[in-house]
Parts: structure tokens; sequence; C-alpha cells
DNA sequence: AAATAAAATTTGGTAAGGCTAATTTTATTT
DNA sequence: AAATAAAATTAGCCTTACCAAATTTTATTT
């Protein structure tokens, strides 16, 4: 099996794969998860004989079919611990993901599915994502966020791209939640800036940032 | 806070006190954790700069109040996990015990206590063993063995001392559960094996071993 | 095509937490 | 009281996973 810090490069790796789906460098790994290049190149020797990663220099770092494989369970015991510690244990959807980011390591090989049985088997976690399935297929992620709708749009809150609680919180402090009404008035061109309406009360204004770190769904 | 191997240590510390309540050498530890006992040497001293405990080569280890404090959390996590996993998760208790001696180690200031309010706030983890309260104090440990009782006595099992899981399925098979009625029919002088009664039935005879892994009650 | 900047890699270190083998201290026998 | 055995400790190494600094490779400008 993988070590605590092999799991995390993995999931780091599969994260940064889906959310471009660009070449994924050292570089990119290192800031990604707060760590020195150096110590990235080390780790990516590593993966690589475990063959769990390859990496070439013109392609960067790809997950094997196994990598994925791993990787993606531990996507699934993640989100699967965060819906647990948010519907069971009563915790606020800003505290749960660094719970989680320990709770996700936790090594039996019928944990997940009895965990996902108890729960449900929900489809999201708290944040909007996805859960694998046991056989690693999951539900559509989506990847248009608040900031890709056109001046005068309406759109629904299906997801956050950013799970620190500095959002979160900001979030709750806008009560924007999974699921929220947001009509966008206006873009400011100076900066980007976002006129919205939630839930069609007053106009608020957020920042370009803020937009490309909400997921939403055109209906 | 600790690492995982302080953690571990400690409670280590913490059951060889409450077991026998006599001296804690290196020896003992190292045997108990099957570590080198030059390894037990380094933590004890890692451990006493902490202030976690208190070495003395005529009295042995002992923990500090700090100690104590911090063993008793860890031993709190370790049952209310042990109870979820059975209760929850539907793992049977010959499973529960290593899954546990990872999820322990979560650290989060509210976990337990929450964990405690959704399992209804249990008093004894699948084993019998007492799980401690937020404050620290916790219900009476057991300590008379099946091999305490005299010939021809009744009792009820209320714990069990060892927690591999050779011993737990071996309980199974013999289907003794906490709670089971035992009779002792008979000792046998030679090497001290006990004949029983399982709930009335048919006579069988176990090792002396085995009386002294089973925690009862005289009633 | 040079020059420069950025990214990747190598080299040499550190700290934690293990180990074995050797040594010293403490207990137990004779 | 010696001799012997057991326990504790020290010394020296190993692996994992990180780091900083130096160097090399690759990209970008000029
Ligand atoms: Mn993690
Ligand atoms: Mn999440
Ligand atoms: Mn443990
Ligand atoms: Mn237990």
């Amino acid at each position: 099996m993988h070590t605590l810090s092999e799991e995390n490069y993995l999931k780091c790796i599969y994260r940064l794969w889906q959310d471009k789906g660009q070449k994924i460098t050292p570089t990119a790994i290192a800031e990604s998860l707060g760590n020195n290049p150096a110590s990235v190149v080390d780790m990516i020797r590593k993966l690589t004989d475990k063959q769990l990663i390859a990496y070439d220099k013109k392609k960067g770092v790809e997950l094997t079919v196994q990598g994925q494989k791993d990787a993606t369970l531990i996507v699934r015991r993640h989100r699967l611990w965060e819906v647990f510690l948010l519907e069971k244990l009563g915790y606020h959807w800003d505290e749960i993901h660094d719970i989680a980011e320990e709770l996700e390591h936790i090594k039996d090989a019928s944990l997940a599915d009895r965990l996902d049985k108890f729960l449900g088997f929900p489809e999201y976690d708290p944040h909007g994502d996805p859960i694998p399935k046991a056989n690693g297929k999951m539900a559509k992620r989506f990847s248009t966020t608040l900031a890709d709708v056109k001046t005068g749009g309406s759109c629904r809150v299906v997801a956050v791209k950013d799970t620190t609680s500095q959002f979160l919180q900001y979030l709750q402090k806008l009560d924007i939640n999974i699921g929220t009404k947001i009509q966008l008035i206006e873009k400011i061109p100076f900066d980007s800036s976002l006129v919205i309406s939630i839930n069609g009360n007053e106009h608020k204004t957020v920042s370009q940032k803020f937009g490309e770190s909400l997921l939403i769904d055109n209906s």
C-alpha cells in the first residue's frame, strides 16, 4: 500500500489533471502542495517506480491506470467522510475538508463501501463534488463558473471550486449554498467584477476570483 | 500536538499502567509495541522532554497528569470509533480494533464529543472496555477473570482482555459474547485448564490463558 | 543567435522513528 | 563476593520525506 505522503501526491496530481486537463509540471505540484520542487522531483521518481504515474518532460506527469484507480479511491473516501462529518456529526461545510484530509487515509478494504451504504449512497459531497462509486465511475462534474455567465443570465450554484474556510465562510455570509439561485446583473469591464443578485435580493458586487470559484448550472 | 508514534507510546504506557499497576520498564513497553528496546529508550527521552511521562530507574515509567489526560483522550477516541464501526458500519468485533487504531489519531478538537453524542454516549466499547467521558472519568473497569472463578461458580462475561482477532474469533466459535453466562464445572489441576458450560450447554475445556483473557462479573 | 529568465534537477542536510551490535548497569545465582 | 544473566543504554546506520543552495536544462526575450 501507499504511504500518507504518496497518497496526498496522488490525489493532488489527480486534482490538477481534472481541474485543467493540461500539462502537470513539478512546479505545479509543488505549488499545490506547498512543498519544495526538489521534494516533488523525489516523489515523482518514487511514484514512477511504483508505476502509479508516468513522467515525460514534454507531456508532464500523468497517472497510470493503476494511479487513477488509487487516486479515485482516495477521493471517494475523502468525499464520503465529508458527507459523514456534515450530515451525521453536524459540522459546518467549512470545517470538514481538513478532517477528511486525514480520514481519507484510513486503510481498510471495506470501509469506503460500508460508509457509502451507511450514508445512503450519496452522489455529491457537501461542496457539490461528485463522489466516485465503488466501481470508479462518478456523476457529472460541473465546469461552468459564475464568471462564465452572460450578463442578465440566471444560474444555480451546484458546487464550489475552492474549499478553503475563507471562501466558504464568505459564502455563508452572503447566504450562498449549493442550490442558491444567482442572477448576473452586470460585469464591470475594468476588473471583471460581478454585480449579482442572490435569491432575487439586493445587488452585491463580488470579484472575478470569486466568480471563478463558484460552479453553476445554467437553468 | 503529538505525533502518531508518540500517541501510540502514550496509549501503550497507559494500558500497561492500568493492566498491572506495577513498574513499567522499557522492555515491557518494547514487548507490548513490538519495538526494539533501543527505540523505546529514545522515545522515553522524548516524552520526558515533553513532560508527558516521568522516568526513574527505580519506579519505572509513569504518566504525568498531562500524559494521563492525553492518553485518556486517545483511548476515548479509540473506543468511540470501535462503537461506530460495529454499530453503524456493521463490522464484527474482531475487525474493529485495527481500524480504530488508525482512527484514534484523527485530530480535531470536537470530533470525539460529536461522535460520542452521535452514538448516544455509550458507556462501554464492543469489547466491554469503559469509554472515558469528555471529562476523563469513566465507568468501572472489571478485573476478575474467568480463571478467578471458584469451581461450581457461575458468572457473566463483561469484557475481553485480549482483542486480537484470533481470540475474538475463537470466542465467536464458542458462541461467547459480552453478557454470555458461563459456569465453571471443573479446574484441571495439572495445567489449570477449565471445564466450562456456556449458557448451560454441554461441557467444553479451555486453557488457563483463555480463562485469564475473559473478564467476568460474579452474578 | 545570444542573452536572460524560468523550470527542473542534483547535491548535501535535517528530523523522526525505527534498527543492530556493542557496552554498561543492575539483578540474580552460585 | 564473584560470576553470570538480564536489562538498559549508547553508538552508529537506515529510510522517509522534507528543505536550501547550486547547477543544468529548457523557454522566452531581445
Ligand atoms: Mn490527505
Ligand atoms: Mn469536498
Ligand atoms: Mn494507534
Ligand atoms: Mn476495544
